[in-house]
DNA sequence: TTGTGAAATTTGATATATCACATCTCAGAT
DNA sequence: ATCTGAGATGTGATATATCAAATTTCACAA
C-alpha cells in the first residue's frame, strides 16, 4: 500500500535561511526597485523596528549589502545607499564579463548528455516566445541561463553572478512582455545555445557578452528613464 | 604665518575602520595564505576570544567573508572554509574578466593629461625591473594597476576587483623576485599601457586579460604546488 | 543677521545574555 | 555487534544593554 521508503522532499533550504537572509532580500529588493534615493541613509534601528526584528540580523544583512556594493558604510556615522544609474550600468558590464566567462567554460566543459537538454530548452523557448505568457518566458529564461551555469561547473563565478542580479522582478516581467524584445532575446539565446552545443568557446563567450549587454541596456532604459518622468 | 585655511589631510579612513574590518582582514589573510584547511569549520566564539573581541564584530566579518565567497554558512550549524585550488582558479578567471573590462574603459576614457603619467610609470617599471628590489616592483605594480583603475573611473568594477584579491602578500614578493617573471611582467604591462595610451580598447582589454590569466597561473603554481610537497 | 560652540540627541559599534537547532555520546534494545 | 534515540553539549541566531562618536539644535555673542 505504501512504498517501503517514502522519499520526503527536503524542505527548501532557503525557507529556513533565517532572519539575516530575509532582511537582506527585503532591503536588496527595495534598493533595486528604487525605493531609496541614492545617497539616502539607512537607519539600523528603524529597519529593525519596521521588520520586527532586533538590530543584530539587520547589521549582518547590511554587511551583506555592503559586500554586494549596493550600500556603503561611513564609519561611525551611517550606512548610505550606493545605487544609481551609473552603478547599475557598471553592474551590467560586470555581469557581461562574468557571464560570458561562464559561457566559455560551458562550451569547453559541456558533457554530451547535456547537449540535448540545452537543445530542448531552446525549442521550448522558441515556442514560448510565440505563444506563452511573460511569466513562462521568464521561467524558461532562468532555466536556460541556469543550465549554462550548471554545465560550466563554475562555483565562484556563479556566486558572483547571483550577487550581481540587478534585475527587479517587476521590470523583468514588463520586458518579457514586449514582442520585439522577446524576439531579440530568442535570437540571442539561440546563438548562445548553439555555440555552447558546438563547443565553440569563442563564439559562446562573444554571444553571451553581447546578449547581456544588450538586454542590460533595455533594462536600464525601462527602469531609469521611467523614473525621470 | 599660517595659511588662512590649513588643509589637514583627513586621517586614513581605514585606520579607524573599526574591529569589524580588522577581523575581516585578519581572517581573509589567514584563509588566502592557507592557514585553514578547505572544509574546516570556523568557530565564532573561538575567533572572538583569540582576537580579544566580542562575537558581534566577528559575525559581521564572517558575513563579509561569506560575500567574498571565501566562506560558506551552513544555517544553524557553522561557517565552513570554502577556499581551495579550484576556487582560486575561478577567482583568477573572474579577476581577468573584470580587470580586462576596466582596461577597456580606461582606454575609452583616459584623459590627455593622464597619458604622460601612465607613460612615466612604465618607464619607472622598466628601470625597476632591471635594478630594483621586489618590494619596489610590487609598489610600482600596484601604482600601474591603480592608475589604470583610476582613469577608468569605474567604481563598482573596482570594488569587485578589490574583493577578488587572491594574492597573499608573501607570495607576491616571491614572484616578483624571479627574473623571468619580472621580464614577462614588464612586457605585458608595457603592452597594456601602450594600448590604453593609444586608446585602443580592444587591445587593452585583450592584453589585460592575457596578463592577469598568465600571472594568475604563476601564482597558483607557486602557492598550491608548493603546498603539495 | 550670522557665526560659534556647547549641550542634547541620534546612531552605529561593541559587548553580553539567552535561545534554539545541530551534533555528539552512550546506554539500552534488538 | 549494531542500531536507535534520549539526553548532554556545542554553536550559531537573536535580542538587549551600553558606549562613544557623529550630527543636530539652539542659545548667545559679535
Amino acid at each position: 500500500m505504501f512504498p517501503a521508503e517514502a522519499t520526503l522532499a527536503p524542505l527548501d533550504a532557503m525557507a529556513v535561511a533565517g532572519l539575516r537572509e530575509h532582511v537582506h532580500r527585503a532591503l536588496r529588493q527595495a534598493l533595486l526597485s528604487g525605493s531609496f534615493a541614492p545617497g539616502a541613509r539607512l537607519n539600523e534601528r528603524a529597519i529593525a523596528e519596521q521588520l520586527g526584528v532586533s538590530t543584530t540580523p539587520v547589521k549582518e544583512a547590511l554587511r551583506l549589502l555592503e559586500a554586494d556594493g549596493l550600500v556603503r558604510t561611513k564609519p561611525r556615522s551611517g550606512v548610505i545607499v550606493n545605487f544609481d544609474f551609473a552603478w547599475a550600468e557598471e553592474m551590467i558590464l560586470a555581469r557581461a564579463a562574468i557571464e560570458s566567462t561562464i559561457a566559455r567554460l560551458a562550451a569547453q566543459r559541456i558533457a554530451p548528455e547535456d547537449k540535448p537538454v540545452l537543445a530542448q530548452i531552446l525549442t521550448d523557448m522558441a515556442q514560448a516566445t510565440a505563444e506563452s505568457s511573460a511569466d513562462d518566458l521568464v521561467r524558461l529564461n532562468e532555466a536556460f541561463h541556469g543550465h549554462i551555469r550548471s554545465v560550466a561547473r563554475a562555483n565562484y563565478l556563479r556566486l558572483l553572478n547571483d550577487r550581481q542580479d540587478v534585475y527587479d522582478s517587476g521590470a523583468r516581467r514588463v520586458i518579457h512582455s514586449d514582442p520585439a524584445e522577446r524576439q531579440r532575446g530568442l535570437e540571442e539565446h539561440t546563438a548562445i545555445g548553439r555555440a555552447v552545443i558546438a563547443q565553440d568557446a569563442d563564439s559562446a563567450e562573444a554571444a553571451m557578452k553581447a546578449h547581456v549587454l544588450r538586454a542590460g541596456e533595455s533594462y536600464l532604459d525601462l527602469v531609469f528613464r521611467k523614473n525621470k518622468d
